[in-house]
RNA sequence: AGUCCUAUAGCUCAGUUGGUUAGAGCACUGCUCUGAUAAGGCAGGGGUCGGCAGUUCAAGUCUGCCUGGGACUACCA
């Protein structure tokens, strides 16, 4: 009867086509989203999706951090967790924006006359999702499981109703305010630029820069009390350096450390060449002034400004200089010192005063620093601001007016106002040094134009206040790695800064603050209810006609912005016109996801906090901390509990991947030559995922070739034989694993110990341990051992108990290897499953058991890894004496050392012999006197009790006689005499090896050594000849294309030598190549000649 | 500039609390096995474990400094 085939055989299918089977499968199934149903009321494991932003393509970057998601989600879910993952899409922000811009050949400047704000933030909605279908492309094609189908979107207005109910609860709180800030400003754009925009690639630029040392004069009022300066008469001046000489004017102040030592000299100015007397710190005296030229007369001074002569005429701290006056460098209209807010023109401390650079004494302009405008703040300075928001002087400045401080404009004949200052300086005997510096400084990224820092108002949030709860949660916190969370991330929470949230855009969260025009007054709105109740006042109030908050409106710009409310004195509110920054939406998602409160409370509840998020690296300061300061502010928790940081995709030399470089990967690409399975396969096996991965296509034909060609052809195996025998297996009952053979036991322990361990690298976030482990089990001891070793007890006729014990054992480790090799390889693991088991159900709806410790035996593990050993040995024995295989030997020798060791050795006899074919295995006694013994110290215990002496010791006891290694077996000690010094040496502080056998071939390695007989008796010099008989036909069989199961009848024609060995041997022949008979004849045609050993015989096999 | 990561064979990576021949895979060379193979086995070449110092009986492993690569943060004038 021909039986209908159980298991699918298969042959040429490529991963795509499997995978392709697959995700079909999943899809027409709702496979997903059974995965996810099937497990209600079961334990969650909460995943937070951290949200791509669909206006650019999908790179295989994406693929890296994906994959990892993915892997623990699918791993608790077939741990038995119910894990349900939410999509989202990241949608406001600055890409989109410029995006858009570009597209419609517009700058921001634009927005709002030539386009309307409503027109342009309508075309972000539209751009931002624009390479959606993409994603959702790569996404299928990935096997990346996340619900796209409800998906939350951060443009959504129910999101932002979210996100407005966490302001207003950290309004509440206090923790928001408005302060005026130094920022990064660009000028030439017009906008403040976010610590983000600051650090997109190509923004720190190293350029020349005009630097001056400039003098400042001391006015002489302010010291005449002070017996440092010695002559009334004489002038003296600060040096103070400054790289940005256009802040000179806006100068109000000069720092100095209060701790750093001072010195005040008399010289020359190199470029009046007259003389001066200057203050500057003493460590930086070298930079200014050449040591030999100190003491020098003053009279040699060439007045070429080199090889100033210098005097020290004092030395002093800081500290002392503190509150000197001096008069003003450049003074002019606009900064007379009646218009400055504060007691400017003095000498303060700061504790940032270094003397790494400069003079020690630091300029102070505080509208064009931080530092300087905290330090004017404490010392009740006041500020100048000499340059507009365009960048340019303003009026009252002398010449310098209306002139920009850099080349904004793109003027053709743009000259430096730095130079030009520096040039008065040097003319007015107020420039000690000019020279050209060179530096890294912040530039626009999308005007290519030098920032300026500029004070700005904005909206903060006030997380210094929650600084050490941060830092105290973040402990909690399972980072993998774990660096990234006490270092990186730990070191950036210690220094932390207030969170600035405004941003002077039009795509975004609208900041939900309004406010009276004398800033008296102000709301904070927590949700739409509020909003509607609050414009209803307004309307009572008069200052709307009617509620335009219907069930369309929009909440963003400019929309929002027509909404004026009431205050409580009746005075008008307008919205304060900032929009938030963007990552304060996504470090909202685990509320606005759920649209908590208005909705979801239950559901939120549960999902809250995660137990599990990842992302790159590089997220580290953005969604890592936004998620974890808005938890710690609004509900004094974590954010997730479990975080995996992945690292980088480099190119395969070690660069990374750029569209100009041109050597990004196409992850469409790659996933349709290699499969996704492959792809993510190679990227978590190859590297551990927080280091960065060095992707190399090598790696990906490699990975495919062997561990997914290999369980391919593994299963193909199986399924062959399981079909030839119509084996099928019993899902009730299987031979108990005590009647298996010790092979098969062997293997089971193996495949439970790999479940256990596995299990245990993946709940321990540790993907690239399991994968590397699943490969070595597949490829090692699976395919290279147990089939190997197993194939003959797949071809005997019926189907016997040790073969069906055979094909249950290979089952189970097919099964359970899929099962623990699913979450990486999701598609290929459910084709194997599905054939396996013949179901249409999926491998990731199924539940994986923990590893059974009763079927783990360490000892059987131990000796079966002794038999590779001893089998490794005799192999390369034979290889050196160019003594085949094919060719049985009589005997081997092991030495009797350890009675354990043999006694494990010889429950696994059977397998050694027929892998190296030999006849027998002898263990020879010590008392043969033919095993030499080595004695090796254990340096670990010795190496604490000798000390100092270990290394004579070590070499003592390595060259102790056979003598003395007798006396230390049997007494269990010995005593050695180290320089004098008698030492007790224990039996169990040594390690005793045999490692040669006198008069023997021998071989050794791993403290094992086996000697192998290599004499060849007629009788197995025969049985060899039988042997390459077998091989010669079955070579013939298969390039006949016979089956496998086929019977044959062999022809051979008679040979002198070889007639004898075929009469011995034909059962053995006959049996081996399923032959009825051999039939001898004289002449035979059709036959083929073939040296067997040097004799030659003609065969000819036909199909019986 | 600061913080953190990283450096082991030509390439990709292992290497336990420090313990004595530093490993695997790929690639290369030769031989070999095959009744599942895209394979497998054996042998060979290939390493101042980035450099220098230190701690220690003992350092790839611990400490410090330096160099290269990378990330993040940053107006230090």
């Amino acid at each position: 009867m021909s039986k209908a085939k159980q298991y699918r055989e298969v042959k040429n299918l490529t991963q795509a086509q499997i995978e392709n089977e697959i995700a079909q499968f999943w899809k027409s199934n709702a496979i997903f989203e059974q995965s996810i149903h099937e497990r209600e009321g079961k334990t969650p494991y909460v995943f937070y999706e951290g949200p791509p932003s669909a206006n650019g393509m999908p790179g295989i970057h994406h693929v890296l951090a994906r994959t990892i998601k993915d892997i623990f989600c699918r791993f608790k879910t077939i741990q038995g967790y119910q894990v349900k993952r939410k999509g989202g899409w990241d949608t406001h922000g600055l890409p989109v924006e410029l995006q858009v811009e570009k597209l419609l050949g517009i700058t921001k400047k634009d927005i709002g006359t030539k386009i309307s704000v409503a027109e342009y933030n309508q075309k972000c909605r539209e751009e931002v999702m624009k390479y959606k279908d993409v994603w959702d492309d790569i996404t299928q094609k990935m096997g990346y499981w996340v619900d796209l189908e409800n998906p939350y979107i951060t443009f959504d207005n129910n999101y932002i109703e979210s996100v407005w109910w966490i302001l207003k609860e950290l309004y509440q709180k206090d923790f928001l305010y408005k302060g005026y800030k130094i920022q990064p400003y660009s000028p030439a754009a017009g906008t403040g630029l976010s610590s983000a925009e600051l650090n997109l690639p190509g923004c720190y630029k190293d350029v020349k820069d005009t630097s001056a040392v400039a003098q400042f004069k001391i006015e002489m009022a302010s010291v005449q009390e002070n017996a440092f300066f010695a002559n009334k008469d004489e002038a003296y001046y600060f040096l103070a350096w400054t790289t940005t000489p256009w802040t000179l004017p806006s100068n109000t102040a000069l720092a100095v450390g209060a701790a750093i030592d001072y010195v005040l000299i008399k010289t020359f100015n190199p470029y009046t060449h007259l003389p001066v007397n200057l203050i500057l710190a003493k460590d930086l005296l070298s930079k200014y002034f050449q040591p030999e030229n100190e003491q020098k007369d003053f009279a040699t001074y060439a007045q070429d400004g080199k090889n100033l002569p210098y005097q020290i005429i004092n030395t002093c701290k800081g500290k002392a200089l503190a509150g000197i006056r001096y008069e003003q460098l450049l003074p002019f209209e606009a900064n007379q010192k009646e218009k400055i807010n504060g007691d400017a023109f003095r000498v303060i401390t700061g504790d940032f005063v270094t003397t790494s650079d400069g003079t020690g004494i630091v300029h102070i302009a505080p509208s064009f620093g931080a530092d300087d405008m905290k330090v004017a703040a404490e010392n009740g300075i006041g500020a100048l601001t000499l340059v507009d928001l365009e960048g340019k002087f303003i009026d009252g400045v002398g010449a310098f007016s209306g002139r920009y401080v850099k080349d904004y404009k793109n003027e053709p004949n743009y000259i430096s106002v730095d130079i030009d200052i520096s040039i008065q300086l040097k003319k007015e005997n107020k420039a000690f040094k000019v020279e050209k510096y060179e530096h890294s400084y912040p530039h626009c990224w999308r005007t290519d134009k030098p920032i300026i820092y500029y004070p700005l108002d904005s909206w903060f949030i006030r997380v210094t206040a929650v600084k050490d709860r941060m830092v105290e949660l973040n402990k909690t916190i399972n980072w993998k790695p774990e660096s990234t969370g006490t270092g990186r991330f730990g070191q950036w929470l210690e220094n932390l800064i207030d969170w600035n949230l405004s941003r002077t855009r039009y795509w975004g969260t609208p900041l939900p603050i309004w406010r009276t025009e004398d800033k008296d007054e102000e709301i904070c709105i927590g949700s739409v209810e509020e909003l509607k109740a609050e414009m209803q006042k307004s309307i009572a109030a008069g200052w709307m006609d009617k509620s335009i908050l219907d069930a369309t409106f929009d909440l963003h710009k400019p929309f929002v912005d027509d909404i004026i409310l009431v205050a409580a004195s009746g005075k008008p509110m307008r919205r304060e016109s900032d929009l938030i920054d963007v990552w304060f939406d996504s470090g909202a998602m685990p509320y606005a996801q759920w649209h908590f409160p208005f909705e979801n409370k239950e559901t939120f509840q549960q999902s809250f906090p995660a137990d599990f998020i990842a992302e790159g690296v590089d997220q580290t300061r953005g969604w890592f901390y936004t998620l974890h300061a808005i938890a710690t502010m609004l509900f004094d928790s974590v954010a997730y509990k479990n975080v995996v940081s992945n690292g980088l995709v480099l190119d395969k030399n070690g660069n990374k991947m750029s569209k100009s470089k041109g050597n990004t990967v196409d992850p469409f690409k790659t996933i349709e030559k290699y499969g996704a399975d492959v792809t993510r396969w190679y990227m978590i096996s190859n590297s551990q995922p927080w280091d960065n991965l060095k992707f190399d296509e090598e790696g990906l034909a490699e990975t495919g070739r062997k561990l997914f060609g290999t369980l391919y052809n593994t299963y193909n195996f199986f399924a062959i034989y399981a079909n030839i025998d119509g084996f099928r297996i019993d899902t009730q009952e299987r031979i108990p694993l005590a009647e298996r053979a010790e092979i098969d036991r062997w293997v089971i322990s193996k495949l439970h110990s790999l479940t256990n361990e596995a299990a245990a690298a993946y709940n321990d976030y540790e993907p690239t341990k399991a994968a590397r482990l699943i490969e070595d089990f597949v490829i090692e001891h699976l395919s290279n051992w147990y089939v190997r070793l197993c194939r003959r007890r797949f071809w005997g006729n019926e189907l016997s108990q040790d073969k069906r014990a055979a094909f249950e054992t290979l089952f189970e480790c097919l099964q359970t290897v899929a099962q623990l090799m699913s979450p990486i390889a999701p598609f290929f693991s459910d084709w194997l499953w599905q054939n396996l088991l013949g179901t249409s159900s999926s491998i990731h709806l199924s539940q994986l058991e923990n590893g059974n410790d009763k079927a783990i035996d360490k000892a059987l593990e131990q000796r079966m890894e002794w038999a590779q050993e001893i089998s490794s040995l005799v192999l390369s024995l034979r290889k050196k004496t160019k003594i085949k295989v094919r060719q049985p030997l009589q005997k081997i020798l092991v030495p009797a050392i350890d009675k354990n060791f043999i006694a494990q050795v010889d429950k696994v006899k059977g397998l050694i012999l027929s892998e190296v074919n030999v006849k027998e295995i002898e263990y020879i006694s010590d008392t043969s006197g033919i095993i030499s013994k080595k004695v090796k110290p254990n340096f670990k215990l010795l190496g604490k009790k000798l000390g100092g002496k270990m290394k004579a010791a070590s070499e003592h006891i390595q060259n102790l006689s056979n003598d003395d290694i007798q006396h230390l077996e049997k007494n269990g000690h010995i005593d050695i005499l180290l320089e004098d010094e008698k030492f007790n040496i224990l039996l169990e502080e040594v390690e005793i090896i045999s490692d040669d056998i006198q008069g023997w071939l021998v071989a050794s390695n791993n403290g094992i050594t086996v000697a192998l007989d290599i004499h060849i008796s007629e009788e197995l010099k025969n049985e060899g000849f039988a042997r390459e008989i077998v091989n010669r036909i079955q070579t013939e069989r298969k390039e006949s294309d016979f089956e496998v199961t086929d019977k044959i009848f062999i022809h051979v024609q008679n040979q002198l030598v070889l007639n004898g060995v075929l009469n011995t041997y034909k059962e053995y022949i006959c049996n081996e190549t399923l032959a009825k008979d051999i039939i001898l004849a004289d002449n035979i045609s059709n036959a083929k000649v073939f040296d067997i050993n040097g004799e030659e015989l003609y065969i000819f096999i036909q199909k019986a």
